[in-house]
DNA sequence: TTAACATATGAACAGATGTCAATATGAACA
DNA sequence: TGTTCATATTGACATCTGTTCATATGTTAA
């Protein structure tokens, strides 16, 4: 293989058209906002916090309900909503023991409903 | 714990307002359509695949272009490719030796967009 | 303050996922 | 046909992720 400085070009045998390649460049992202954007449809990416989210959309919810709606322990429901928290996909208020969480924003449905349209096809 | 017939209810101890969950769980969509959702987050919920879509938006590429552009091995980009097709997010098609991708659709467009708006608040 | 309740957190484990190296497939052309 | 090139696939490996069990935190009421 040929070197360059010190570096190995592990892809030397291989088409590449270089105007292409650095036009396209030239218009990326930086890295880190596509890391984030990956990051978030990683939250959506999961069954579990999907039915979760789903859930919310009916109504308000505790620990409780959705545990018993996703017939998953409590533990778990608390690990994936803590998750959504992270992400800014949902929001909570505590009345007495009980926590009551629900959706934070509009974006959540509409990037379901766009998921939804591109598997219904 | 108690026990319904041999099912041990490790929810014993939880706030659960069982008309809400009742309603809920009529509202909710098929678990195979929520499964399914979550698959095609999972396909975005990756930075490299992010990226690879990303450089789609530029223009249309083949596999060599895409390796150089992300730095990544050709075998990694197959790979990757490979899921996106299975996704229909890309199309691709032949020209001699050189397979060129692109976007299959504008809801790839939709998707991020909705994402980028999200964390951008 | 103590007991009971609702939820959160930490550690550990199994299963899923992305990468690379090596190899296979398939197309073009001598 | 045989060789070269572009891409696809296979197997192995390390990392990441979701779940459970056990325990901690924080609230209410006696």
């Amino acid at each position: 293989m040929t070197e360059r400085g010190n570096v190995v070009d592990k892809n030397e045998f291989l088409a590449v058209r270089e105007d292409i390649v650095q036009k396209v460049l030239a218009e990326q992202p930086d890295d880190e906002v596509l890391y984030d954007l990956a990051e978030l449809f990683k939250v959506f990416g999961d069954s579990t916090r999907i039915r979760i989210l789903y859930a919310l959309f009916e109504a308000e919810l505790c620990v409780g309900d959705i545990a018993q709606i996703l017939n998953l322990s409590q533990s778990s429901v608390s690990h994936q909503l803590r998750i959504l928290k992270t992400s800014k996909l949902v929001k909570f208020r505590r009345e007495g023991k009980i926590m009551f969480y629900s959706l934070d924003d509009d974006h959540v449905r509409t990037m379901i409903s766009m998921g939804m349209e591109h598997i219904e096809e």
